[in-house]
This record gives C-alpha cells, structure tokens and sequence, in this order.
DNA sequence: TCGTACATGTAAATGGTTACATGATTCT
DNA sequence: AGAATCATGTAACCATTTACATGTACGA
C-alpha cells in the first residue's frame, strides 16, 4: 500500500495531524498521490498502533486540539525496505480516454466540451506548479544550493509540469480531431 | 464506474467473451484502463443480469465453450448517458514520485536501478504502441480514409505515445538528478 | 448569520488485487 | 511429459469513495 509510504514521506518532510496531511495531499505530495481525510485517518491510527508513528496530543487555543504525528524508527525502516524493493512501472488509468473511443458510438462533438473543460484545469494546474517551483526552487527566495531532499522535490515537480504540457498538447489534438469529425460525414 | 463503461466501448468496437476482453485490456484498450479477467467475469454477469449485455454461448471443438457478449439497446443507452455527464479530471498516482521523494531519507543512489528499469518499460511500450500506429493508421497496411472511430482509436494512441515520451524524459531527468546527488555529499 | 477553515471521526458501498480452483487442447 | 493458450469462475482481502456526523472560531 502506497499511501502508508506517502504518509510516511510526507511526515518525515514535517510531522504534522490527520488535517495537515489531508491538506498535503490537495497540494504537494498531492500531485501524484491522492487520499481523502478518511482514509488517512484510519491509516494514520493503524500505523500508530503498529508502531511505525508516534502521536503527540496537542491543546491549542482558539482550535481543536489536535494530535501531531511523526515518524519513529520502525516507521523509518519500514519505508526505507520499500524503496529498496522494486514495484512495478504503472499503468494509465484515463477515464478520459474511454470517452472518446465511446464517442465513436455517439455524437463526437458532445464531447467538445468536456474535453475544453479538461484542458482549462490542466492549465491551472500547470500554472500552479510553475509558481511553486518559482517560490521553492528557481526564485530568488529559494534557497542556494538545494540540499538532496529540495532537488528530489524539484524534480518530481519537473515531472508534474511536464505531464501538464504533454495532457494540454494531447487534449489540443483531441479537439482538432472532434471538431474535424463534426464538420464531415461521421457514421456512427 | 468506469470498467463498465470500458466493456461497453470495448463490446461494441466488437463483442467477445470475458477471456477475450481480458485480453483486450492487456492491450488495446487496457493503455488507459486496465482490469483482470476476475473483474471483468465478476461485472459482465452483473451487467448481463442488468440487462446492458446479451450473452451467447458458443460451443467450439478443440475448445472450451465460451460466452460471448454483445451490447444491446438499454447497454447503449447506459454509454450514452455517460458521455453526456461531465468527470473530474483526473489526478496522478505516481509510485515512483513517492519513492523519489522518499529517497531524500534514504540513500538516493538505491534508486537508480530502479528508475533505470521503468524507464526501460517505457521504452518498450513506446516502441509497442509506435508499431501498432504504424500498423493501424499511418503505415501502407491502414485503411484511407481512416472512418470517425478509426480517428478516435488513433488519437488516444498519440496520448498514450506521447505520455510513454514525456515520461521517459523525465526519468532520463531523474537519473541525472539521483546521479549526482550519489557523487556530491548528501545529507540523509 | 453565513461561509470558511480547523479538527476528527464512523459506516456503508463499491472497486480492485491476490490467491485458489478446474479442465481441455496444442505444441515442443 | 511439460508448458502455453483457451476458457470460466469463487473467495478473501484490501483500498477507495461517498455519505453521515459533530463541534469551535473567525471574518464578512
């Protein structure tokens, strides 16, 4: 299970509560893993009884108290076992793409707007990543030299911007090809 | 449910049995969706029993005899609908991103073999989906002109071209990254 | 007073993976 | 005789999503 090794990324990077984390995973570590609050609360009380996380209860004023996690040694260990097995390469998983190959059984252009719609997020979030890696990695305020763990951050950065070109080009040739199938003959 | 929605897609480009759409989902259609055979029997039955599919069963000499299903009128109308309803676009799941970014408290250079080895899966679907382009759409073989689903079937294999060329670059990226984080001092 | 941010959880349903299980035919 | 391909399934487990549930504090 990969969210137990996100987690405990994530909070070696910086000990942090439940809500802290569901917040990393909307930004960050979110770029390439996802989770919800719930599940990262059952996981988080797993790990802690499993020993891999200490719990530190914290009162604050004018706040929920919250319980601040971070890791301890078996935890450790048991991220760096991961990282030295090997997994195996992903495969996509693009609801997007099943769309438009089902598009060939409908009208094609339906589907113009909803790939539109698809394009614009992947422009906000390229935009987003192109700002945060001004802010923590090529700006004037980010720290010079990187030490190992920002230049591990920076590049997984790189790899998010990159996908966000690439899906903005694709979704390009996507609308080039619905709109050229709307203004011809299209059998369905 | 996107799996369902893949099978409706998949059984009207052509209809066939549960093994045979499963072997569909290794390729073809499985470059951005995948499913085991244990998924596919489990849905095809509940969609039969909904009425989206109609089965046939076909005796054969020398082998098994197989179901073979094919879409029918309430099926159709299931995909449709979908088409019409907007998704989220979706977010990445990255393993690999974890564990790069997890090796900023490890040793980085345990990576290397391990990136070097996706990026040789990758290579390899390249070259694979490159010649199912050229046997498909662009090479001598391809029928001219190419009809509406013939299009859509190709332009989602530019996607999957073009993500399996930007993901190579970018692990050519993160080897140079993990390679030189390995020869200058890294604080773990 | 309404919305947003902070903070933590439970329950139910659905979806996906892994292991187990069987059996025929064809090719080497 | 053994491996690969064709063919279909069950069961157990694990992961994910969605809905429900509660409560404080702060700013507009």
């Amino acid at each position: 299970m990969a969210l137990e090794h996100a987690i405990l990324v994530s909070l070696l990077e910086k000990p942090g509560s439940g809500y802290e984390l569901a917040r990393r995973f909307e930004r960050s570590i979110g770029y390439f893993w996802t989770a919800t609050h719930q599940q990262i609360y059952r996981v988080l009380k797993r790990m802690e009884s499993e020993g891999l996380l200490a719990v530190r209860e914290l009162s604050q004023q004018s706040r929920p108290d919250k319980k601040e996690y971070s890791v301890v040694g078996p935890g450790r260990a048991v991220l760096s076992q991961w990282l030295h097995q090997s997994i195996q390469p992903e495969s996509m998983r693009h609801e997007l793409a099943v769309k438009i190959r089902g598009a060939a059984f409908d009208d094609p252009s339906v589907l113009i707007r909803e790939v539109e719609r698809h394009r614009q997020v992947h422009i906000d979030r390229l935009a987003h990543y192109q700002a945060g890696e001004l802010r923590d990695f090529t700006g004037p305020a980010a720290p010079t030299p990187l030490d190992a763990g920002q230049e591990l951050q920076h590049v997984v950065l790189r790899g998010g911007i990159a996908y966000e070109r690439m899906t903005i080009a694709w979704l390009d040739d996507v609308l080039g090809t619905l709109r050229r199938l709307g203004t011809s003959p299209s059998p369905a």
